[in-house]
DNA sequence: ACTTAAACGAGACGGTACGTCCCGTCTTTGC
DNA sequence: GCAAAGACGGGACGTACCGTCTCGTTTAAGT
């Protein structure tokens, strides 16, 4: 009846997965995007292209793994306010954003919209991950009385994030005004959403 | 003296640029942009590498100028309001990113982002195009006396045109909602910039 | 003093030192000598690899044990002349090498020259077996006097085995053409043998 | 008609030919037949891996094509005698076998007898090659009348070659006594043949 | 019965080579 | 004197196999 699944053989050792992971993310930042060689990860991280493999489909999927799958969960900020909260999560996703080297974001990016299956994955974790703290944001708002409904979490998300998003990946600005950006966004879509109670 | 590059020999055969150019896009619906290879679009186009490679420096030169390069200029648009103008941008965007399969957009971004010069065209061309347009936009906002002071125009640029792109790179969200995305992103920032005066 | 090694622990269970060699074989049947692989073998005889691995250094001595090693000791024949001994010889050889696949016998050759442990191994089983068997048929010819005088072991080896080692792993000659053959070799090196008196 | 397939495209550079070979045997003489590998190839003929594989279809072919097909031909003896003959045709191969290294040779017979279509190759070249020398060699004999008949080449090439490829492969003998050897192979089939007119 | 120590099936591990693919360049022949 | 055809050096990919190494379990011999 249960099926808990009680695997045989010798199991995989976890210390790859972090030292995949690590190795990916240093080569990464030392060559980029476009340098990074599988080989490479494995004599970093000092295992063998096989114990990669045996983890991961493609290339790919383990930058996919060594970067989105691994960035931990932020819960949903909780500053009274809504222009607060939407403020916190700009901030957070500004942040992390320009923390990556940029060539590997849109490397990144491209992979995994070239993969139906990474895709998949991407949508699951990252995407499912922010629409979950919108949707909390705005259903505490709701609560508060700040908001006579709740609008449509998808919208808001690109409302939000998009221009984020543009400014670090399509205009390449300058990384200085991104705390600027992210209160305007922030006070425009809590402006736009509590005008039209 | 004079510099008219009076060319000798046989001249390129300008049916070979577009032969180049018709074959890239076919491929790049076809196979996408990961599977894309200058031998395929040789062969496509009935043609050798050689005539590629003497054209472009690199298979990315080649994918951006059958692509980015080949888009038509857009008049920046007078509907007479800010609000309308900001709307048909949103829009005429929104339909040129939907035309293209989405795994390219991300593929040329990446390949942008990576390439030096192809990073200073892509601004030099799209994005100073976009800049140009918005703000012709908000200077005839100016003008017409909706605005009282001209606001940063990369910052619009960005509120305007990023929940655009997000929707459609990052959310992969559904195409016809763009029409009502279009309008509500362009009504929300003009609330704010005529809001802020 | 003594060293009956009396083991501690549980005992090698001398069934899968069968059901290696079963396996062995029978995939070198089927799949031929260059496709096996201990994987597969150990996968078909129903064990682990390491069981393998702890009755064998290597690949190669697996084999080795497999079908040489296994081999039946065959007495000297005793005709009662030296040209009906020596064609008993030709006949069990080119028998024992019609029943292998010939690229076994081919791979198992260069394994064996290719490891100093195995050849002297061959060295030691097969060739000095037939050497004795050899040297039993020449003494005993001199014994009734159709020799005045024991030849060369090692030439009356090569003159005899040689050319039905030839005919089957050279020639991939026609094996019903083998008695015949062996008829011939040993009639010829009979009479050059008892000439030379 | 006519069927010059006459190529088009940049030819073949016979010169890379000539290093593909020079490099298998040197690093077949210097490491040996296990440890060659087709990248070491590469490097040391100063040459991509590319350039191989678009010649030989698998790694086997590449040495098949370095040894064995690029053995000069060697006319038929002619030394007025059947016996003459026969013992050059024996030192020659003899001469041929001493200078390889033996693991190349047994590493050799056991891929062409592994792969069918380099099986077919041997037999097309070397096998035949001998099979024509025997035959001129038997037919001269019988137009001298030293031979009534000319016996089965096959045969004779079994008996002939038989004795030396033993020495050399199966008993790793002296290479000191191959020319006795010769001599003694060469006598006795020529008396063999002679005695059965 | 209980301990001990090795053997066992399963399979992960480091390493090495394979054969394939593609890029950007170079070299022919033909129009 | 350019164009197509395609060979070239280089380099990464993903696969396969070897011989080793854990795991958790089983089996005998000795207590």
């Amino acid at each position: 009846m249960s099926e808990p699944k009680q695997p045989v053989g010798r199991p995989r050792d976890s210390q790859i997965d972090h030292a995949i992971a690590s190795a990916t993310r240093a080569l990464l930042v030392e060559r980029g995007y476009a340098k990074l060689t599988v080989d490479a990860v494995a004599s970093r991280a000092g295992i063998g292209k096989a114990a990669i493999y045996r983890r991961f489909a493609t290339k790919q999927e383990m930058i996919f793994a060594a970067t989105v799958h691994d960035m931990e969960e932020q819960p949903p900020p909780d500053s009274g306010s809504l222009r607060g909260d939407l403020a916190a999560i700009c901030d957070i996703i500004a942040e992390q954003l320009s923390t990556a080297p940029p060539d590997v974001l849109h490397g990144l990016l491209a992979d995994i919209h070239g993969d139906q299956a990474l895709g998949a994955r991407f949508s699951g974790s990252f995407i499912e991950r922010e629409r979950f703290v919108i949707d909390t944001v705005l259903s505490r708002a709701v609560e508060r009385g700040e908001l006579a409904a709740k609008p449509d979490t998808a919208i808001v998300h690109a409302l939000l994030l998009g221009p984020i998003f543009y400014w670090i990946l399509i205009l390449i600005g300058d990384h200085g005004a991104l705390p600027d950006l992210s209160r305007t966004v922030a006070g425009m879509v809590a402006d736009t959403l509590t005008a039209s109670v």
